[in-house]
DNA sequence: GTAATAGTTGACCGGTCGGTCAAGGGGAGC
DNA sequence: GCTCCCCTTGACCGACCGGTCAACTATTAC
């Protein structure tokens, strides 16, 4: 019964874009809904609030990154190596792309809500945080599987390495977004390695 | 002639620490005068804008690195690893400290606002840039240094590993805030040692 | 002392923000 | 074809945003 509408995804792919280039405040419900040609009344039809919309936006972050990267990993044939580096090749790629569409580069699109509103609202730092947690352990899982092929270490602390390259990745990205380099991703992301083959001794660093 | 004041110095400081613990967008130039005991139209005769209290915050933070980072790294006698090590145990204080005072872990004071401006102001876009290619040059310092003395092979990219070092901490502080956990750098800091260090060989990322 | 001036005050402004609501339209299910 | 309800519409709201201004005050340099 009743009718029909696609409105309420409209506006979850306007607002999914328009912050991911800009930012969360600098972007209202007004220019939200101009974007998905949607009047406001209509809006709070669908979210009770602005904060709720973001909420929906974090699922499609969430939705998108398993069938972006989780999907496209599992899917490479190869080794579990390979896979990790694919990981920063789709990044770089995600990164050109939409540097190239937007005519900046804009980072992470999860990174930059999390730095904006992570210390202003406590729901959205909890979900921001689950998020980055199950990408860790995405990675983990990746990690995991290489030193099941031996190519690396059988003592290599896993779970503490996928956090660190996780944790590189968004300061790249962050650092990218600052210069407006788009391949900065690309020259740095070789560099993971290290993260992962730690030195033996750790001269430096307690 | 006439007055003076220290109300400009006081709007600085209370707009630094405001808009770290919360977000440039999120605290108004009111809020900021309320803190500072200074009426608005005081303001507007020390800044033109709330851009350009941004500039001057963002001259402090610059002049607080050199002080607190820079100077005190420099001061340390010992091997150039060490004051290496010193610039992440610097941060981890600084971290500890605001997360105590301020009852929220925050990240970095100039890592959250280049995240949320960088893709809205060009200008102060560019400043951000300038703060962290400082901070590179810093850290290539520091890691020409450790070649010198035998520390790191003579063949090193100081370049590009230090932007790798500014970009691994800056996505540490960053994940600290979302995860609102005050000790993950220095749980993950220790592993920047592999960015420093890197295999011979690279195995993974082409 | 006096004049020139840096700093202060508080009322004020247009615009936009997130959000509300009563009324109306239109398609799906029967 | 009728009914029900989902969706739409557009006018409206109070609050707050960044910013302005003319009058006033307290200094400091001379």
């Amino acid at each position: 019964m009743g009718r029909t509408s696609d409105a309420e995804q409209r506006l979850i792919e306007e607002a999914t874009s328009l912050w991911y280039s800009r930012s969360y405040a600098d972007v209202g419900v007004s220019e939200i809904c101009d974007a998905a040609g949607v009047r406001k009344g209509s809006f709070y039809h669908f979210f009770p609030s602005k904060r709720d919309l973001a909420l929906a936006v974090l699922d499609r972050h969430a939705q998108t990154f398993r069938e972006r990267v989780v999907e496209r990993v599992a899917a490479h044939e190869g080794t579990a190596m390979e896979r990790l580096d694919l990981v920063g090749q789709i990044g770089a790629e995600f990164l050109a792309e939409t540097a190239e569409a937007t005519g900046t580069v804009c980072g992470c699109p999860v990174g930059n809500l999390a730095v904006e509103l992570s210390t202003i609202d406590d729901t959205l730092r909890r979900r921001f945080d689950a998020m980055f947690r199950e990408r860790i352990a995405f990675l983990r899982s990746l990690l995991d599987a290489a030193v099941a092929e031996g190519s690396l270490p059988a003592g290599t602390d896993t779970d503490l390495v996928a956090e660190s390259l996780n944790a590189y990745y968004e300061g790249i990205l962050a650092m990218a977004k600052t210069a407006g380099d788009a391949g900065l991703l690309r020259r740095l992301a070789p560099l993971a390695i290290g993260l992962v083959r730690a030195p033996e001794a750790a001269p430096v660093s307690s």
